[in-house]
RNA sequence: GGGCCGUUAGCUCAAUGGUAGAGCAGUAGGCUUUUAACCUAUUGGUUGAAGGUUCGAGUCCUUCACGGCCCA
């Protein structure tokens, strides 16, 4: 994409661009703005206030730059949009004789997509769109290449994907949407702040990938000559911190797994992770529940709580609903009695009936698992915690203490998605070192997502892990919730595309 | 990985197997309160790539690339 894809339009601008570097005047940087559209649309909304009379009197210029959305040529005067710093498009008023000498005729070689400085006064026009009144105008920046057309915009998916510096400057919705991730991302932040967590940045390249079942990218430390994986979890560094005493810590960045790519994967994503000694999973309840529902209320445009999720209503306020996994799975499957929930003899059978395939070492704890994630979790709209998980499909959990075959575990579900999952951790280093074992069993036997053992980790919690409890939030999934986007990539700002064909 | 759909001018889209078109953008001219401005004229194409069928392929077939949706 250099020079091949040159086109007589571009090819146009680019001999506009040659007069202007023999005319010393291309690229300048001696024009600064002392205000931005959005400022002046809201000061002089009021259009009673301010009427044209009232503007007239005003005796007060403005300087503004942006970028030239659209041009309404009309002889010796004309009507420009200009878009700029806050996203909002303002319209400019330019009239040959009150522009400086020659002005007005370089403006009407300009294009739409150029970057110009302007000042001016207030004025309404007919019509009563603010606008403003050029006293001088200049050109910023050429723009070689010519933008979407202004009425259907930019639709093409891929090119949104590709080219988002194009897809920002012509789809208003998709700066909102980034804007709303960034104050999203901010409210976790001072949430957890306001309540004594230190925000840490721990290794993203691994010696020994851990902390989730998950296929790693591996790279290379040329001077060390040694491999090196990128994580797919901060877990097993955030845990070590707790047992050098930072009670509570958490993190926001990037994991990366080796995985397909969907409109709900991508390869490298953003996690929240956040531990908490001397807590266990039903603190993590209540704090995940305030945590989202003062998110929510944070939110511009959202009301009483309420979000709007590809035509569901979605409701954070109040009290979230609680449920096990052998509750929700006995309200979907009638034929289940409760006593049947750990016999995996009625399981498999509900299994097979549904269609579902299992493997003959399944326990009752996988078994059951497999009919929640069949008819039971995209079922669960409105936000909901579900605990009572099996130990079997709980490797890091803590193991509950009235009952052994459940680990004190919850996941968030909301608009059929999880969202949240916590747990109680588990800090015994002799059962880790166990389930370790196990895991790089089930390695040698094949299973690449399986973990390798991590000494180091085993004896940081020989040295004493408070217990404690721990919590992995998916941010782009969260943000997806709350900007009602459909695909994961519309809450990235550069998803992970294939590359563009030669 | 599987299924379905898509890829035509800078953008948004047309085109029974029979001369590749429109709107916007661009170019030239007109127009001093327009707003999808308007009026006149006009330029612009390796139809995603490579093969094949056919007198003739944007259209039918095969393979590939990229994307979208659904499924695992």
């Amino acid at each position: 994409m250099t020079v091949d894809d040159e086109n007589r339009l571009i090819a146009e601008r680019r001999a506009k661009l040659n007069d202007l570097r023999a005319a010393g005047a291309a690229y300048p940087n001696d024009w600064q703005p002392d205000t931005e559209a959005a400022a002046l649309l809201f000061r002089f909304a009021d259009e009673d206030t301010w009427s044209q009379e009232a503007l007239e009197r005003l005796d007060e210029t403005f300087r503004l730059a942006g970028r030239i959305m659209s041009r309404r040529i009309m002889g010796k005067a004309s009507f420009v949009h200009i878009q700029d710093g806050s996203g909002e498009k303002i319209q400019l008023y330019l009239r040959r004789d009150d522009l400086p000498e020659g002005v007005y005729q370089a403006f009407k070689q300009w294009d739409i997509g150029d970057l110009v400085g302007v000042s001016g006064r207030m004025m309404r026009t007919r019509t009563g769109e603010l606008s403003v009144h050029a006293d001088d105008l200049c050109l910023l920046t050429k723009s070689l290449r010519p933008l979407p057309e202004k009425w259907h915009g930019l639709t093409d998916q891929e090119t949104r994907y590709r080219q988002r510096y194009v897809d920002l400057i012509v789809n208003p919705q998709v700066r909102e949407t980034f804007v709303r991730r960034s104050r999203i991302v901010r409210a976790i932040r001072d949430f957890l702040d306001q309540r004594g967590f230190l925000e840490v940045e721990t290794p993203m390249m691994h010696h020994i990938p851990g902390g989730a079942t998950a296929r790693p990218f591996i790279t290379h430390h040329n001077a060390l000559d040694l491999d090196l994986y990128l994580r797919v979890a901060p877990e097993l560094h955030l845990k070590r911190l707790v047992v050098g005493g930072l009670d509570k810590v958490y993190e926001i960045n990037r994991n990366f797994r080796n995985e397909g790519v969907s409109t709900r994967h991508n390869p490298e994503f953003t996690m929240l992770e956040f531990y908490w000694a001397y807590a266990d999973y039903n603190q993590l309840i209540r704090l995940t529940e305030d945590m989202l529902q003062e998110i929510v209320t944070l939110m511009p445009g959202l009301k009483d709580g309420r979000v709007e999720y590809q035509g569901e209503e979605i409701d954070f306020g109040g009290t979230f609903r609680r449920l096990s996994v052998a509750e929700a799975v006995a309200e979907h499957y009638p034929d289940l009695a409760e006593a049947d929930m750990r016999d995996v003899g009625q399981l498999r059978a509900a299994c097979d009936k549904d269609g579902i395939h299992v493997e003959p070492a399944w326990g009752w704890g996988r078994l059951l698992m497999e009919l929640f994630e069949h008819r039971v979790e995209d079922q669960l709209i409105q936000p909901t915690f579900v605990t009572g998980y099996p130990i079997e499909v709980s490797p890091l959990s803590r193991r509950n203490d009235d009952d052994p075959e459940l680990a004190d575990r919850f996941e968030l579900f909301v608009a059929g998605r999880e969202i949240a999952n916590g747990f109680s951790e588990l800090n015994d280093p002799e059962d880790q070192a166990e389930r370790f074992q196990a895991q790089v069993a089930a390695r040698d036997a094949g299973d690449k997502e399986a973990m390798h053992f991590d000494h180091d980790y085993i004896r940081a919690l020989e040295y004493g892990m408070p217990p404690a409890a721990g919590e992995g939030i998916g941010i782009d999934r969260l943000v997806m919730l709350l900007t009602d986007s459909p695909s994961i990539r519309d809450v990235l700002l550069f998803p992970y595309l294939r590359p563009e064909a030669e």
